[in-house]
DNA sequence: TCTGGGGTCCTTAGTCCA
DNA sequence: TCTGTGGACTAAGGACCC
């Protein structure tokens, strides 16, 4: 793996730690290119009826529209809302550019995911230099160079920050969204005053079913949960997770912002408009997404040496099954085969709504690195590099498995990555 | 209500080996 | 030779995050 990381020192009770979020992403990025629909509810996510919210706007918010709900339900809540399908690579440029405002400030820039990081600013404090004025600074830098908005938490520790960046979100209301401060700090020493009143919902990693075993336990705030010995919540919820969240109810968090993190897995999955039974169609669905894996690892320069297969069923039910290899494979043919002989066996008759393919168990390739396509000959490896100087000329969809050109398989129209939130309406 | 896709981390259980 | 133990590794599932 890289080792080029360039990690911060763990927090030190200084007042420099930034969490930045953008204020509904996807939804402000697609109102800023249609900015007719600025007062109309926008929804961006997938657009079928298995799809879920990506992103609503404040408007849609209103009517109780929220990420994560499903479309389905979301249409439901606001028929005459505006779908959008959404528009991945446009919204990763954007976020690259807002990335490198975070980068002029400070190096130690942790990435969450498209719409968020983490700032360690304790280095750029300098003078009378605060960390709350670089927040304002940020807010200011972002909207004038991308008219979007964001809000920014500021605290001494990483999860203190990104606590405080929700006091700092507009909210949704009848009337529309109430713009807030845009900056929260939490000083030091007031940690515990802000913290313990907080629901145990709000700690990082406590969700529905860590939540309701609290519950059970008469922990209800963050407060309840501080007044339990440790042990205790080892005891009841694991090592790892008792500690963690002992420690975080304490406000104790000491991770340091890390920088150039890699990649542990990398991977592909889908669900289908119908659920499938139907094994020769789910094998020509695995080729295609274990090529689109493939794609993304050469890009990367990895290769892995586990393959896992995913399946969910009618039912919902989901079941994985892995195989570690001998050797690292990054080829498409390669993982396709590997997939298929786990796919085999499965058995399908419940009807797969799901498949998915993931590699894991990443390293870096080295140009004496033999893969399994090396036990049959350079052969596949070969073709696999050839593809992907097809593709850099001509575009990811010039070339695919032939197994995905058959008449009427429907396959062979569908891009990579193209059904980020679920299925869309014409499939 | 009916539940996406991309991930990470943790727990548990089984196997192999020293 | 047999038995017990503990570490490393693998597999599978669950919970959580955005």
């Amino acid at each position: 793996m890289s080792e080029d990381r360039l990690d911060g020192r763990p927090p030190d009770g200084t007042l420099g730690f930034l969490h930045v979020d953008m204020d509904a992403f996807f939804a402000s990025v697609e109102l800023r290119r249609r900015p007719e629909l600025l007062h109309e509810p926008v929804v961006v996510g997938g657009t079928g009826n298995r799809g879920v919210v990506a992103a609503a706007s404040y408007v849609a918010r209103s009517y109780g529209i929220h990420s994560a709900m499903p479309t389905s339900r979301a249409r439901r809540l606001c028929p005459h809302a505006v779908f959008l399908p959404g528009d991945h690579a446009h919204y990763g440029e954007v976020s690259e550019r807002v990335m490198s405002i975070f980068h002029d400030i400070t190096p130690l820039v942790e990435p969450l995911s498209l719409d968020e990081a983490f700032l360690d600013v304790r280095g750029a404090l300098h003078g009378r230099d605060i960390a709350a004025e670089i927040a304002t600074s940020i807010r200011d830098r972002v909207f004038e160079t991308e008219q979007l908005t964001c809000s920014v938490g500021v605290a001494t520790n990483k999860f203190l920050a990104k606590l405080a960046t929700e006091r700092a979100k507009p909210r949704p209301s009848d009337v529309g969204p109430v713009f807030g401060s845009g900056v929260h700090v939490i000083e030091a020493g007031g940690e515990l005053e802000f913290l313990h009143p907080l629901p145990v919902r709000d700690l990082w990693g406590v969700g529905p079913a860590t939540g309701a075993r609290l519950s059970r336990m008469g922990i209800e705030t963050v407060g309840d949960l501080a007044a339990q010995p440790e042990h205790h919540l080892r005891n009841a919820l694991g090592n790892a997770v008792g500690l963690h969240l002992h420690r975080l109810s304490h406000a104790v968090d000491e991770r340091p912002v890390e920088v150039g993190r890699g990649a542990k897995s990398i991977g592909h999955e889908e669900t289908f408009p119908q659920d499938l039974r139907d094994r020769d169609r789910l094998g020509r669905q695995l080729v295609r997404m274990a090529d689109a894996v493939a794609g993304r690892l050469r890009d990367a320069g990895l290769a892995g040496k586990t393959v896992t297969v995913k399946v969910r069923f009618a039912d919902f039910t989901t079941i994985t099954r892995s195989n570690t290899l001998p050797e690292p494979i990054d080829g498409g043919i390669a993982i396709a085969r590997a997939a298929e002989r786990l796919l085999s066996a499965v058995d399908i008759n419940a009807g797969v709504r799901l498949l998915g393919v993931s590699m894991s168990q990443l390293g870096e390739v080295t140009a004496e690195q033999l893969s399994l396509d090396d036990l049959v000959g350079r052969s596949w490896s070969d073709a696999d590099d050839v593809v992907g100087e097809i593709r850099g000329k001509f575009g990811g969809h010039a070339i695919g498995p032939a197994t995905l050109s058959r008449p009427g398989s429907g396959l062979s129209r569908m891009k990579q990555g193209q059904q980020q939130w679920g299925p869309g309406q014409d499939l």
